[in-house]
DNA sequence: GTTAGTTCTGTTTTT
DNA sequence: CAGAACTAAC
């Protein structure tokens, strides 16, 4: 692929913000400006000017953002012989780097990820621990507070409820303990991979400095989610050099409440003096009365950069808005319509997509579309990691990994059964504590607890034995899946499944998932150069697995909230449920920025779509049991009425007839082509 | 150690 | 209303 060319074609702006390649740069791409295609192409201009390709860093959110980037920049710089630039997730590098640097921070090597259903089981085991039977309050709000003060460094906001109070109390006392239990299980959370290699970085300026001589090109995607955490990790990393560019949109940054601070990019400007900033406002996805929908909208936020989405294309069909008397009649109709467009739009099912704000209100849909026989799929939900089995022998894979890792050991102990219920792990457990030896090795010593049975010890011991023994086999690396497979049989698991499932359909589904697991770790061992336990652990735990099947689900209308349908594009859009403590959620619309945040989730949804744009909300709507009288979103009262167009049932609109008309005509040709 | 019955509580999600 | 999480009784 000629770069030059590409380059060419790019619009101005674009062209722009490829060839500014020194000093702080700050893209502000709207909803469909080509984000993509401008940033990987800079990457690529990158190396065409003769930068190290391994001097080139583009950091994403997701694995998925960071695979579409590294396909699309290999294609333009392939048979160049260069390698291609580092492109990767901020955790997956910072896990990389501590994988490096770790000890420096007094850390062994071999520490474990915890994920969010570690980290809560943690929790609770320290809650018993320390004897707290309190329960009038929420673990996993304890474990949002702890990640919050993580991301964000102060310890949450002011208390603004007496729960609140409750639960900033219980934080406090639980917090250290938490952190003190994840050392010596030799393990790290999610929020500890960055904040650990920032204070590395801190702490450690001659490694720091080595990984600035090494990066010397940074890109930051969807810079709009950064928290405070990856912002100084970005900071110190760009160094004196300042050459970085980052590219986000603040007007679709939607993940306030989990900590990125939106203030990050409409402060770049202040924090790195001299910064270019380049507005990507020409958008190739959106007809013009969707656009001017979005602009409409979004214009009533305060804290923004000015931006105005326009196209050079048709302004297209006025955006729809539909008033149903509840719920039900809502997803009736959307149904309705989507069988109809689609027959003379001539689209696919792939083609159509409802939004809504909460994954809980997929259920009418779902089943108004079943019954119209149109395929869906439901993105969100259960992710695979969630599954019984995929954790269960995750945690033996773990414990053969990392030897400390307690709490794995724990979850595995007594799954399949063998005798060792919480008695008796609570006794080893204690042994271990007062002789400050992991539980291991209190397992292979149990013989020395006087309060364990004979043959619960020798239980114990065997265990112990047989992590042993994987701990060595495991050590062949090539051939871990075979391992893996003969410790599956081992220990009767797919057995425990049978009977732990009653139904046939059940079991096989979950042996399914189980035999899918062992090939992955079969399939890693082969592909990768080194593999080892550990870094199939590593993907496991920084996701990917389950993103291939997210995929494979991309058949049929998709069913999405507005937070995932971030970054994708459909030609007809339903945004639904549109309506006053929906959206904005009843939560969020008691503060100004939270209003603003939810204004920011329409916009995102708005900009979705590509050629049609339906809106519908509901009269009265079952609330937990309930029926109740609800109200049009605000939010609706901001589109101008010229790009409107109101439907209802009795009255089918000019585009209505329009449709019709066209569809009448491409009958007749039909008819008379034939 | 399991299971049936009871209470409770309702956003958004990635790594 | 429905699903999760917890309790009490086998």
């Amino acid at each position: 692929m000629d770069i030059e060319r590409e380059i060419a074609r790019l619009n101005p702006r674009q062209k722009e913000a490829v060839l500014h390649t020194e000093g702080p740069l700050l893209i502000l791409a709207g909803a469909g400006s080509g984000k993509t295609r401008v940033i990987t192409m800079r990457a690529a201009y990158l190396l065409h000017r003769g930068a190290a390709a391994q001097s080139v860093l583009a950091v994403t959110f997701t694995n998925k953002a960071a695979r579409e980037m590294r396909g699309r920049v290999s294609m333009m710089v392939r048979g160049k012989g260069n390698g291609g630039p580092i492109i990767s997730t901020f955790h997956s590098l910072c896990l990389n780097i501590l994988r490096r640097e770790i000890e420096h921070l007094g850390y062994r090597k071999d520490f474990t990820i915890y994920d969010t259903g570690e980290q809560i089981s943690l929790l609770r085991n320290i809650l018993s621990d320390i004897r707290f039977h309190d329960k009038t309050f929420k673990i996993e709000s304890v474990l949002e507070r702890i990640s919050r003060s993580k991301n964000d460094y102060v310890s949450a906001a002011a208390a603004a409820s007496p729960e609140d109070d409750k639960i900033e109390e219980v934080t406090e006392r639980l917090s250290p303990k938490y952190h003190e239990a994840l050392r010596t299980l030799n393990a790290l959370d999610f929020d500890d991979l960055l904040l650990f290699t920032l204070r590395l970085f801190r702490e450690h300026p001659a490694v720091l400095q080595r990984y600035r001589d090494r990066f010397r090109y940074l890109m930051v995607d969807e810079y709009q989610d950064t928290n405070r955490v990856q912002y100084d990790f970005i900071r110190m990393l760009a160094g004196e050099r300042k050459n970085l560019c980052v590219v986000g949109d603040d007007d679709q940054s939607i993940y306030g409440w989990r900590g990125a601070h939106i203030g990050n990019i409409l402060d770049f400007e202040k924090d790195f003096p001299g910064t270019a900033v380049i507005r990507l406002e020409q958008n190739y996805r959106s007809t013009g009365h969707i656009l001017q929908a979005a602009n409409a909208v979004i214009k009533n936020n305060g804290k923004r950069m000015e931006k105005t989405l326009w196209t050079a294309g048709k302004p297209g069909p006025r955006v729809c808005i539909f008033r149903a008397a509840d719920a039900e009649e809502e997803a009736r109709w959307v149904a309705d319509r989507i069988s109809m467009i689609r027959f003379d739009g001539n689209l696919r099912w792939e083609d159509f997509s409802v939004i809504y704000r909460a994954n809980l209100f997929s259920k009418p849909f779902e089943e108004a579309l079943r019954k119209l026989r149109i395929p869906y799929c439901v993105v969100g939900g259960t992710s695979y990691f969630e599954n019984r089995e995929i954790k269960d022998l995750a945690a033996y894979l773990k414990i053969i990994a990392n030897p400390r890792d307690d709490l794995s050991l724990l979850r595995a102990a007594n799954v399949p059964k063998r005798g060792l219920g919480a008695t008796a792990l609570g006794r080893l457990s204690k042994f271990a504590q007062t002789q400050s030896i992991p539980l291991l090795e209190a397992f292979a010593r149990a013989e020395e607890i006087s309060e364990l049975g004979a043959k619960t010890a020798e239980s114990a011991e065997e265990f112990s034995r047989m992590i042993g023994r994987y701990q060595a086999v495991f050590q062949k690396r090539r051939v871990m899946g075979d391992s893996f497979k003969a410790l599956v049989e081992e220990i009767r698991y797919r057995d425990y499944i049978r009977e732990l499932y009653k139904t046939p359909e059940a079991a096989m589904r979950k042996i399914e998932n189980l035999d899918a697991f062992i090939s992955s770790l079969a399939g890693y061992a082969v592909e990768e150069a080194a593999p080892t336990l550990q870094g199939f652990l590593e993907t496991l735990a920084l996701s990917d697995l389950m993103e291939e099947k997210e995929e494979k689900t991309g058949s049929g209308v998709t069913l999405i909230s507005f937070h995932s349908a971030k970054g994708l594009e459909f030609p007809v859009v339903f945004i639904c449920g549109v309506e006053e403590d929906i959206l904005p959620h009843k939560k969020s619309s008691a503060t100004a920025d939270g209003v603003e945040e939810e204004r920011r989730l329409f916009y995102v949804g708005i900009t979705r779509a590509m050629k049609e744009l339906y809106i519908t909300y509901a009269g009265h709507r079952t609330k937990y049991g309930k029926q109740s009288g609800v109200n049009p979103s605000r939010f609706l009262d901001e589109i101008p009425g010229e790009v409107l167009q109101r439907l209802n049932h009795e009255t089918p609109d000019a585009d209505d007839e329009e449709r019709f008309a066209r569809k009448s005509l491409a009958h007749i040709k039909a008819i008379l082509g034939e």
